[in-house]
Parts: C-alpha cells; sequence; structure tokens
DNA sequence: CTTAGCTACTATCACGTGTAAGCTGTCAAT
DNA sequence: ATTGACAGCTTACACGTGATAGTAGCTAAG
C-alpha cells in the first residue's frame, strides 16, 4: 500500500508537465491555454482568464515539449553553426557567443558542430536535430544542400545561388589578405610574399586569403606576391625566407615584405628569421592575421589582421533570421569588420 | 487545370516521406515497416518482406522524422558538450571530433553549446533540443542539474553525486598544475612559483591548476609555490618578476622556476623577462601548459604540458554512452592523458 | 473434430502540441 | 421577433512515430 502510493507519486512525478495539466489546473480547455501560451492572433480572451492560464503554468512549472511543438508545426528553434575542423582561434567564442545573444533574443537556441568530412555525420546532423537554421563557413556541397531541403531547412547561409559568387569565408579570407597586403604596401614595400600552412584543411582559406593579397597588389599595379607553403616550424620557414633570396637574383627583386596566413605561420617565420640571424621589420617585414593572444609576445611583437568577431558574429545571426522571414540576405564584409593591429614586425 | 497538376505535385514533393509512404509502397501496414526498420525483437518476419520494406525505404529516400521518433520514445539522439565561453585551443577541436565519432557509432549525434555565464540561454537549451547526454567542463550548479532533470535527460556528465568529490574540469586541471610542478622539481628547482591570468573566466580553473602544483610540492615537502596573477602583457609580467625578488630578501627564497596557467601566460612572461634583460631557464626555468603552436617558436621555445585531447574526448564519450545505459562511470584522469613536452625553456 | 500454438501480419492507441471548426450565450441592428 | 455578429470558449483533428493487443490462417497434438 505504501509502497503503491510511492509509486503512483513517483510516476506522477517523473511524468512531464504538460498543457493537459495546465488546463485542469485552470480549468479550462487546452485550447484555450494554447491560446494564451501562444499569443495566439484573432482570439479574444479577457485579461482575467489570460492571468488564470499563466499564473497556472508558472505554478506547475511548465515547459512545451519541443519534439511535440516541432512535430505539430514543422518547425524547430534550434540553429545550427557549422563549424570548419580546423583549430579554432580564441576569436571563434565571441563569433559564436555574439551570434547566439541575437539569435536567442529571436527564440532561437544556437549550437555548432564541428564538421571533420564525414558526410554521413553531417547528413545524420539534419535529421536528428531539424534545425530551422544552419550557417556554415564554407559554402556547402550540393548534396549538402539537398539534404538540408529534404530536411525541411528554409534557412541555409551561404545560400546556394551565391555559390559561384565568392561567399562567406571565401570573402572574409580575400578581404582579410587584401588588408595585409594593404598595409604593407601603404607602408612602402613593393615585393610581397604570401606564406600558406601546409596543414591541408587550411588549404582552402589560405587559398582565399592569398587571392586578397593578390587583387591589393594588382590594384596598384603591382605584381603578385610569391606564394610559398611551410611546415609549421623554423626551419620550414627559414627555407622559404632563404629561398626568396636566391630565387631573386635569377629574374626580379626579393621580397620585402611577407603576409603570414595566420599569426602561427607568422610567428614560424619570425623563429625562422631569427635562426638567420635576419630581424623584423628592417630585413624583412611580417604581417600575420588573427591577433592571437601570443601575436603580442613575440620578438618582435607581431603585426597583424584582426577581426571584430562579435559584430561579424551578431551580422550572420541577423541575416540567418531574416533568412527564416523569407529574405535572401547578403554576407558582404563591411569595413571595420576586420581592421590592422600594428605592433611592430610590420 | 494546369496549374492545379502543379501545386498537387509541389505539394507532394515538398511533404515529407513517413513510414506510410513507406507502408504503401511495399503494400504492407505501417507496422510492419517500423519492425523491419527498428529491427523490433519478438517479430517474425520473412526475409521476403523485410527486403521488400528495406528497398521500399531506400527507393522513396525514407528517414524517420526525429521529432515524432523522440516524442514518442522520449529519447533523442542528441549528445550536447557544454563549453565554456574561455577561449577554445585547437585542442578543443580534436576533443569534440573524437567524442563526436564515439557518439556516432552509437547513434548519437553530438553538438556543442558554448555557455556564457546566461542561464537563461542554457535553460533552454535542454527543453529546446531535449538531448539524450549532456557533458560539460565543469561540475553543474544544482539549478541546473534540476533543470535538466525536469527535462528528463538520464546521461550527465559529471554527475551530481560527485560534485564534492573533484571532477572533470577540476580533476585536468589539477594533474596539469601537478605534472607541471614535478617537471620543475625533477629538474632540480625548488622554490616555485604559479602564474593566473587575470582574464576572471579563467579564474576556476586557474585555482584547479595551481592546486595542483601545491599538492606536487607538498608532496616532496617543498613550500607551496608562491602565486601571482597577471595581466597579458609584458609589463605585467616583468612586475610580478620583479616582485619575487624583492620578496625574497626579506623571508624567503626567491622561485627559480614558474609554472604559467597556461602558454599564452607562459609567453608572457617570456616577454616580460626579455625586458628585464632575463633568460630561461637559466634567470628564471618558464613551464606552460595546452602547447599552442605558437610554443615551439617562443624564444626560447616553450616547454609546456599537453594533454591527448583525442583520448580523452573519446573517454568521456564512452563514460556518456555508459551513463545512458544506466551506469555511472568515473572520470579519472588516466597517466597518459597528459605528457610533458620538453623544449628549451625549463 | 477441437484446441492450442505458431507465423505473419494489421488495427489502434499514445506521445504533446497547434489550430481549424464549431458551439453557446449576449447584444445590437433590422 | 428574427437575424447576424461577436466574444469566449471547447471539440476534434493532424503531425509521424513506436509499440501493444490483437486477428486470420495454418499446423499439429489431443
Amino acid at each position: 500500500m505504501r509502497q503503491g502510493a510511492r509509486l503512483a507519486d513517483e510516476k506522477r512525478s517523473r511524468r512531464r508537465v504538460t498543457s493537459v495539466d495546465v488546463a485542469r489546473e485552470a480549468g479550462l480547455s487546452r485550447a484555450t491555454v494554447s491560446f494564451v501560451l501562444n499569443d495566439t492572433p484573432g482570439q479574444s480572451i479577457p485579461e482575467a482568464t489570460r492571468q488564470r492560464v499563466l499564473q497556472a503554468a508558472e505554478r506547475l512549472g511548465y515547459t512545451p515539449y519541443a519534439p511535440a511543438r516541432t512535430l505539430r508545426s514543422g518547425r524547430s528553434d534550434v540553429a545550427v553553426f557549422v563549424l570548419p575542423d580546423w583549430p579554432q582561434g580564441p576569436t571563434m567564442t565571441e563569433f559564436v557567443d555574439r551570434a547566439a545573444q541575437v539569435l536567442s533574443r529571436a527564440g532561437l537556441t544556437l549550437v555548432t558542430h564541428v564538421h571533420t568530412g564525414d558526410e554521413q555525420r553531417l547528413a545524420r546532423l539534419w535529421t536528428t536535430l531539424t534545425p530551422a537554421a544552419v550557417f556554415g563557413m564554407r559554402p556547402f556541397t550540393s548534396v549538402e544542400l539537398a539534404g538540408m531541403r529534404k530536411a525541411g531547412i528554409s534557412a541555409i547561409l551561404p545560400a546556394a545561388e551565391e555559390s559561384g559568387h565568392d561567399v562567406s569565408t571565401t570573402l572574409w579570407a580575400k578581404g582579410v589578405g587584401r588588408l595585409q597586403a594593404e598595409h604593407l604596401i601603404r607602408k612602402g614595400h613593393t615585393r610581397l610574399a604570401y606564406v600558406l600552412s601546409d596543414e591541408p584543411r587550411l588549404a582552402a582559406l589560405g587559398q582565399g586569403r592569398a587571392e586578397g593579397a593578390v587583387e591589393a597588389c594588382a590594384a596598384v599595379g603591382l605584381a603578385p606576391p610569391i606564394v610559398s607553403t611551410i611546415a609549421l616550424d623554423a626551419t620550414s620557414a627559414a627555407e622559404a625566407t632563404e629561398s626568396w633570396r636566391d630565387g631573386a637574383s635569377a629574374c626580379e627583386a626579393a621580397p620585402t615584405a611577407v603576409c603570414a596566413y595566420n599569426d602561427e605561420v607568422a610567428l614560424a617565420i619570425l623563429a625562422g628569421m631569427r635562426m638567420l640571424g635576419l630581424s623584423a621589420p628592417a630585413d624583412l617585414a611580417v604581417i600575420g592575421a588573427d591577433d592571437i593572444p601570443g601575436a603580442r609576445f613575440a620578438a618582435p611583437p607581431l603585426t597583424t589582421v584582426a577581426q571584430n568577431s562579435g559584430e561579424l558574429g551578431a551580422r550572420i545571426a541577423k541575416a540567418l533570421l531574416e533568412a527564416l522571414e523569407g529574405g535572401s540576405p547578403d554576407l558582404d564584409l563591411l569595413p571595420g569588420d576586420i581592421h590592422v593591429v600594428e605592433r611592430v614586425s610590420a
């Protein structure tokens, strides 16, 4: 008897609180409860009734059950950021956080998923989460897009149509490279190098950044930068810098300044230069990208391109919301999204 | 007429493929389809029928609709890692990726959520995702745990009961600090300092790591390390090192070696030492933590403690799966999870 | 010949929600 | 006095799935 009662109690307490419970508590029908809680338009509900419902819900601690709501409405309140598997800088946290903040205000919950190239895992993401909105750092492939459409995802950025047009990652990438080159040019350098990392996962992004530098050079009539790829160690970096000198005597001038794909590559270059007895910016100016915390502790302190991740995150989030409303927002990089942090190395 | 037909077609094609469609295609009832696709035990289904169902499902490209399944079964196939808002090192990607890989094999999809202290947003995470399993880098508060229980989440790590016992983050933290101190002691140092970052979000983790160093010193009968907190710049670091010398003459010996909370703090210390004309490890040995890419490019190259993130991620994932089965796994740090990377600075 | 048991399925309920459709009572307009 | 409109509700269906409780047909034991 006692145990029976406890079991019944257990059962009741374990069961989730549903709108039926709220309706019973308020002495109304479930429909009315739903109308009140969702502010359903086209319903006339007196303030007294409204309060009765709200207080009953509050009293019972009611929270609508998302899967049921999604099943019924076909829309979930989940947004997903698909992050590339390349090492996340500290800047990513801020980016995601601000985006989450904006989306949260619209009732969306943001989660992130690191994509490692396993297409199967990515495909399951759409079906198990059924997100309302998805943002990816790189353009999606047509297969991925097909899967998402099939899963009923309406807001996807970057959008399919733009895949020819440079967007998202590629766009920012270009912007970063352009800014790096422009800074060096402004400093009087006329012959540049661009150094990429040999990490294969970074190839695409590196290509984008390098292209930005190429454009910046072209814009002022300079020859395109020499592009080198190095491993992330001092020796490899030293070899690259020496190769420029050697190649120079033959046909054209050696670069006097170098854009690094990111700050880590830049640090490697500085380390390589130290091996060779060279110093920045006198012998070779070096500019990095991303402004990692260690950049300011380098010898010499590293000049770099920083991005205003928070702003970018917020803008992406707003664009997603606009896409949810049926719009087709553009993700163009605005001036002020990225800027040069001038220290010593360039 | 023509338009009507197109609309109907549109409607049919937009609608998602359900098990009803598969049943119709296979000429069977929906129940049979469900039995086959879920390998429901206790059902006798001839191979011919089974194939009929599987082929129909394949032909139509059927994928079960997660919200409906969750609504029915009460369990979703989502796992969430709640990440702290402190800057994520490159190591985190590997950690999450390996965990995702293990969970994926068990049919779970892993997503991550950065927690910035906004409790409301975190609370909504449980209700909008209804995850089956949750892992947090720090112990959850009782309020958070209550919310999760209410949302019906069964697998939570670190578990509530262990919150007194040092787990998870705190545990690893201690392990890192201990390893740092042990390395310095092995090198013959008898007086240590521990330098924390003034970034408030890192306070808890820093405390944990410092405690590990305290324990290591106590274990061999040494005085506990002097604990200093610095801002992430060279001047602040230089001030700290000088303060040790000044304080030393008064009562006790000045530290000859320093554990940094992480590599960035270590780089700041090296930069500060450079300002003072000191060099590592001769004047002061420095050991960092996390092994960021820039550590090897420091002058001198930084000795640090690295963690085997992939292994750790896989273990956490397995522990979550065990918790899902009703077990209560422990998350103890194993030898080999973290190790010293000896370079030059210590 | 009945009955029990097995195979191979089907009918139907339950999960919790949103909402269209309908129902009752009141009050103003005709 | 009848109609119509409207406020303020309720009833009932649909979303897609998993699983329980069956049922029709067949075989074999009694």
